[in-house]
RNA sequence: CGGGGUGUAGCGCAGUUGGUAGCGCGCCUGCUUUGGGAGCAGGAUGUCGGGGGUUCAAGUCCCUUCACUCCGACCA
């Protein structure tokens, strides 16, 4: 038998050799993407877009549970709209893509493709928001954006791509705090429990938060090399939008009231996010609570007198709990594993003549190809607690991954030295002045701040940039 | 947006001084195989990224354009 640590798939360039290509090999030779004759969009393939219905799904539930309704905007937004609120429109107005022509017409009015849709929500609330009854308005949509973007990767950093965006309005500025911390809640807690990744979360500087709002929160998890992934955020708005578009309610006092809003979105990035956090050389490795196949059946000498027979019966008893494919093509043996351990597929379950004789199968994990014999009476059971156990082992991985690159600084020569030598995240005490963060960008060559987490330590008294009293603990980070 | 690289069969690539479009893998047919990418025999597959130019003749030279990729800048 071959070293369990072998590389067996040739195609795929070595992660430590070079990450970026290794990603790119990966998320072609697992089929998730194809690249398109449009630029900077790509096309998502069968089987990774079959990951995004899975996570839709979920997340599509949780949202659900706490009351959320579902709605569909326009795809377009007419450019007086979108100026309406100031430091939004100067946020997004660079990377916005324009509809001038209509059939043969030259438009009145241009069109903006809309990269993120705060403003035709707004547009909706006024219409139906006019008493304190009408609120909460719990609104979420699935659909695609659009944002005209100079350099691309796949899923990473797409000129379109998918995306949930949530938007509420809520009476008080408690309640749209609350909304907007339980949502990055939902992140995390959906992060941890379907991706098996583990992340930090808190808070965005001034300088990084979203264009018109007053708090931006963030689920930062760290890819494999180190890099932050911003996987979600979720922001306050205050009354800013509705003051520009004019929402006001009747309260409870009778008078008038702008509702407090709340925005939240995660988007086809989170996939990347997968792929890099839990990938190995030898492709991909999918957490089972998303994976399009959860169990592969391989059957050994398929053309023996009832291997096949007895796949079939297995597959049709899995298939009741689990996602299974049962690969009966004349493909290889040998190239069946190599095939679906590039896809990523988190189980393996092999079945031959002899397995057949002693009423077994053979479970083969992704994670650590390691092999259990199960009988095939409690097969569900062994399943279910296998996959399980995937899961386990791909979020431990990951959350030592992450442990072991965060890096603490107290001072500028430590912390440079850190951000010159090592790939992570690195916690360090800040003054609260954006010219630190400007400062540490360009001393570094790109390390920002990634969030002011929510369990702050106190590592030191003063700013490690400037040596000012400190106010927070910020971690920092490279980003995708 | 700046710098580098690439574009030839589904994939990976070769193609010399300009002179009939090639190889490996994959694919199709048949037989033999099958517990870690099988073997033999036969077969099919091309807008050489697009457009323009030079030339008797362009995958090859020139101009232009598009896409991908890596590094940087930018980036909710």
């Amino acid at each position: 038998m071959a070293n369990k640590n072998e590389k067996m798939v040739e195609q795929i360039t070595g992660m430590d050799v070079d990450f970026a290509q290794w990603y790119t090999d990966v998320v072609k030779k697992a089929e998730l993407i194809d690249y398109s004759g449009v630029k900077g969009c790509m096309i998502i393939r069968p089987y990774g877009y079959a990951i995004w219905e899975n996570i839709q799904r979920d997340l599509d539930s949780r949202f659900k549970a706490l009351g959320h309704e579902n709605v569909y905007m326009p795809m377009f937004i007419p450019e007086s709209l979108l100026q309406k609120e100031k430091d939004h429109v100067e946020g997004f107005a660079p990377e916005c893509a324009w509809v001038t022509v209509g059939g043969e017409n030259q438009l009145t009015e241009r069109l903006c493709v809309r990269p993120t849709s705060e403003t035709l929500f707004c547009e909706h609330f006024r219409n139906v928001i006019k008493s304190y009854r009408d609120l909460p308005k719990l609104y979420n949509q699935w659909c695609n954006v659009v944002r005209w973007e100079k350099t691309t990767r796949p899923f990473l950093r797409t000129s379109e791509f998918l995306w949930q965006e949530g938007h509420t309005m809520h009476e008080t500025e408690k309640e749209a705090r609350e909304e907007t911390q339980r949502m990055l809640g939902v992140y995390r807690d959906f992060y941890a429990e379907t991706l098996a990744i583990p992340a930090y979360t808190g808070r965005k500087t001034e300088k990084e938060k979203f264009a018109g709002a007053e708090e931006t929160y963030t689920i930062e998890p760290m890819m494999h090399n180190g890099v932050a992934l911003q996987g979600g955020t979720s922001h306050y708005f205050g009354t800013g939008f509705a003051e520009a578009f004019g929402i006001q309610f009747s309260g409870r006092e009778n008078t008038l009231q702008y509702p407090h809003q709340t925005s939240w979105g995660l988007s086809t990035r989170s996939i990347g996010a997968i792929i890099m956090t839990h990938g190995d050389d030898n492709g991909l490795i999918l957490p089972p609570r998303v994976a399009p196949i959860q169990v592969v059946i391989v059957p050994i000498a398929q053309h023996k007198e009832g291997v096949l027979d007895k796949a079939n019966e297995l597959k049709a008893r899995l298939v009741k709990n689990f996602r299974v494919k049962l690969d009966d093509s004349d493909n290889s043996t040998g190239w069946k594993f190599s095939q679906y351990e590039m896809k990523g597929v988190p189980l393996r379950l092999e079945l031959g003549p002899r397995d057949i004789e002693a009423n077994s199968c053979v479970l083969v994990s992704r994670v650590t190809r390691e092999k259990t014999v199960v009988s095939l009476d409690n097969l569900e059971e062994e399943v279910e607690k296998a996959l399980n156990k995937v899961h386990d082992e791909l979020y431990q991985r990951a959350l030592e991954n992450m442990k072991a690159r965060t890096y603490t600084a107290t001072t500028l020569d430590e912390f440079l030295d850190t951000a010159k030598n090592k790939s992570g995240y690195i916690k360090a005490m800040w003054c609260g002045e954006t010219e630190c963060e400007e400062k540490i960008k360009s001393l570094t060559g790109g390390v920002k701040s990634r969030c002011i987490p929510f369990d702050e330590e106190h590592l030191a008294d003063t700013c490690v940039c400037c040596g000012k009293p400190a106010k927070h603990m910020v971690i920092w980070g490279r980003q995708y």
